[in-house]
DNA sequence: CCGCACCGTTGCGCATGACGCAACGCTAGC
DNA sequence: GCTAGCGTTGCGTCATGCGCAACGGTGCGG
């Protein structure tokens, strides 16, 4: 173990224990891979990938399909998430949150959380309409196209704003925002009136707003969204819907310890 | 590493990873812990403890409260499980023929039977699109405003057509039939092409096109839809969906024993 | 049928990274 | 004030994590 926090201040990391982690990661975006791939992707050699993966399975944490398939996150993950204090916190607020603005609004809510580059749902509840917004729970999405990820933009951590800024905007419509520059007009009318919009950036016909969870100290914890078809959620509805999301949000951030 | 399987059979783990998953269910167990308890708890000294937490720590599976403070399991476990619990669903899903076609044209896929006075999900593949139909599984659908229930009527039991005439039928939309007169002759023509659809009937700015799934013997068994909001299935695209349909739910059908 | 490519797993031995020791600074309790 | 205990961090040793190579299995194409 040679040590020394590099540059940025990041402590030390065991190698091993981070490469495992890094592994769940993965399988969460990809849902499945193989050991050849996940050891590519880690740049590590396939034999340390594979046993790395049977550690992280001896826990639960994956499964292997069939005797030597594909490998994907396991349920130990769910009984570890039920046991932790933050899912109590959070999850448990967040989800109440949800289901009175589901109620209310009959659209879908998703409640959202930055992680690295991505906005990243972990709940979801979804109004009585069959034509509405599919399961998100787990999924990544973009934060320069997404209602919820311009919150986290606009009231997170600066470094991720410069992060950013730092790559190319992918598009994903032609309503994306693309240009770096006028993101941050948007970001700053985002904190001006506390609450963002998307019309058809992530995929056409699909609008949503979104309002900040913010803790008692004042950080931004997660973002609460209402997402639906365009023709249900036209732009002459947001600034309704933004004072309902506004309301619930600041209520579920002031019960957060 | 010294390797080689111990006595049950358990292949060789990696002893850091081993130790630092090991930790996370102490935790689970316990709440919270100091790192000199889950050192202990472990076997190890409290630097090695340390230092696997804050591997854990940079992932987020354990957080700590302030600077020295005590860890509890942490919010990345969350994201990790809602991840896991999406798969699961997902792999729960669909027959081949569902799969197949919802793979080929990238909306929702629907499998129907005829239960009583209603057409019943017990099969659904989606696709792609984040705005789409969500899941009918095991929900009753109305026979005479939905695609699948018009096929089920039209190739079904004619005493299913007898029972609805005695009735009513309810309103769901403007567009929804509620003229049996008129019902008779849209099966008729339903008969005549092979398939059926419905054009907001149900749900405004829902639509979908259906085809019967018939055994060898001629009977119905069920109806094998496709469904999406009406922007992306206008009726122009109606024959070339069913012209899909058809061929996979006769094929479909040529299988069933 | 065969050969080939690719997969995940497993044995092996090397070298590097995980480990324990020791020291440090901080906090809480007396 | 002092003491005890905490979590963190530098250091050097050696044990364990690592990549290489081989194996057996599977799927594909000729």
């Amino acid at each position: 173990m040679r040590n020394g926090a590099d540059g940025d201040g990041q402590p030390p990391l065991v190698q091993s224990v981070d490469r495992a982690l890094a592994m769940l990661s993965v399988l969460a975006d990809r849902g499945s891979a193989g050991a050849t791939d996940l050891g590519a992707e880690l740049g590590v050699h396939k034999s340390t990938a594979s046993r790395l993966l049977a550690t992280l399975e001896a826990h639960g944490l994956v499964e292997q399909r069939g005797e030597r398939g594909t490998y994907r996150l396991g349920f130990g993950l769910v009984r570890l998430a039920g046991a932790s204090a933050a899912q109590l916190d959070l999850s448990r607020l967040g989800r109440a949150a949800c289901e009175r603005l589901a109620a209310e609004l009959d659209e879908t809510v998703n409640l959202a959380v930055l992680d690295g580059d991505s906005a990243v749902n972990i709940s979801q509840v979804q109004g009585s309409a069959s034509v509405g917004v599919l399961n998100w729970v787990g999924r990544r999405t973009p934060l320069h196209a997404t209602s919820s990820g311009k919150v986290l933009l606009a009231y997170g951590p600066s470094a991720a704003r410069a992060a950013l800024s730092a790559t190319s905007l992918e598009r994903y419509t032609p309503a994306t925002i693309t240009d770096a520059a006028l993101l941050d007009e948007v970001l700053a009318g985002v904190r001006e009136q506390g609450w963002a919009a998307t019309e058809g950036e992530l995929e056409l016909g699909l609008n949503a707003v979104a309002a900040p969870v913010c803790a008692p100290d004042g950080r931004l914890v997660a973002a609460l969204s209402v997402s639906a078809p365009s023709y249900r959620l036209p732009r002459d509805r947001f600034a309704d819907v933004a004072e309902r999301l506004c309301a619930v949000a600041t209520e579920t951030g002031r019960q957060l310890g």
